[in-house]
DNA sequence: ATTTTGTATTTTGTATGCAAAAATACCTAA
DNA sequence: TTAGGTATTTTTGCATACAAAATACAAAAT
């Protein structure tokens, strides 16, 4: 299924990326500024698609723009962190609903085959591994969906709170309690019973919520 | 509630907020090219803040970048208005289902005060009128639901589908019966009953989208 | 007549320059 | 010592200049 053409990125397409990577993965930390100057000479690009990247950035909230001062990475407040999970937990509950209603057979084995490899990465605590599994499990579902608009909207939520780059020690039973909710997700997609999806999936999220909240408190004590 | 501090918005955000404006007001319409020289002059402002601007305007989905081609304003085919609906379906319904738990006396005055102010431009058939309260209640509502995040993002996702600039003359039937929904929406709102003011919103959604769809193949037809 | 190919023009993409604002350093006076 | 003010430097915001790509167009070839 490859594409033969020539793929030519706008440098200003790039740019976001990179920073968007950045940001994601802890490189840029939260309230840290963009300083134009430091940025172009690192990535070796000019001011002009910097900062036309950096308005992108802006656009999708992952940084905030201050008249006359630059650009800072966003900063989350505990109240945004609940909006940001409230808003997910229907998005990927709808996500779920959907899923259940159009996966077809071929997407259903893939998703299948991705959450045993999740409990084989669970079973041998490969927590990186894990994670990609996970990952590609909601974006398996979110495509069974068969809802670009509502997949880019989640992606995007997602991004932002991927920001927050809680640290991934969280306790073991709580561990162990998602395996069991991730099963009765499968159970759930196989039966193609919506709702049901639909409600894990929206409890599955205020779990990670209360993890995330959990961890952040543990955090402010240090 | 004015606050007395002295506005100097940069150039690219004002550049975008008309760009916005010329989008959903169909003075550019779907398809059409932006061209940099013709919107600099129009503007009176560089190709600099434009271009900021017209990339704010890609990481909304407002417009398409083409590389090397500049950008187009988005149109929007059949599939992706259906899925846009899909998503607003659930956002309206969380943000009723939320605004309905949430929501304190004045707000709920306020509400009741535009919905009798709707009722009588409906009576007068004032439709413009009719159109401002419309708008008016969902942003309250919006606001009542207590999640900046899902206001804005509801926002984003509405902006999209105003940009299709359907006419108004929908039938009056429909009219009416939106009238009757919007009865049973505030008396949901009044009981604090969330999980029906969220099916309420979510039926009124999807006849919104019929409305729409409608009206798009009866222009296709011409 | 139609297609192809080369050239001119326009348009987009990127870099740079300049002015205004903000941050910093420094100095003076209480 | 510190508060306040001033000069210097840095940084951002905007405009312009230059390069590369796309488009339009005309001439040549089939």
């Amino acid at each position: 299924m490859q594409n033969n053409f020539i793929e030519r990125k706008p440098l200003h397409e790039e740019v976001a990326e990179c920073l968007r990577l950045m940001i994601t993965e802890g490189q840029l930390q939260a309230g840290s500024k963009l300083n134009e100057r430091v940025l172009s000479e690192h990535l070796q690009v000019s001011r002009t698609p910097l900062r036309e990247a950096i308005k992108m950035l802006a656009a999708e909230k992952l940084v905030d723009l201050v008249p006359n001062r630059g650009a800072v990475v966003a900063a989350l407040n505990a109240d945004t962190i609940l909006h940001l999970f409230e808003l997910m937990s229907c998005l990927e509950g709808l996500s779920g609903e959907l899923a259940a209603q159009r996966c077809d057979a071929p997407s259903l084995s893939e998703i299948k085959a991705l959450h045993f490899e999740m409990l084989a990465a669970h079973a041998r605590s490969d927590l990186p591994l894990y994670y990609r599994c996970n990952k590609a499990i909601h974006q398996a579902i979110n495509r069974a969906a068969g809802n670009p608009v509502l997949a880019e909207t989640y992606d995007a939520i997602n991004l932002r709170i991927q920001a927050l780059r809680f640290r991934s020690n969280f306790n073991r039973d709580k561990w162990d309690q998602a395996m069991i909710e991730h099963q009765q997700m499968m159970d759930a997609l196989s039966a193609k019973d919506g709702a049901t999806l639909r409600l894990l999936l929206e409890q599955h999220l205020r779990n990670k919520r209360d993890a995330v909240m959990d961890l952040r408190l543990a955090d402010a004590a240090l």
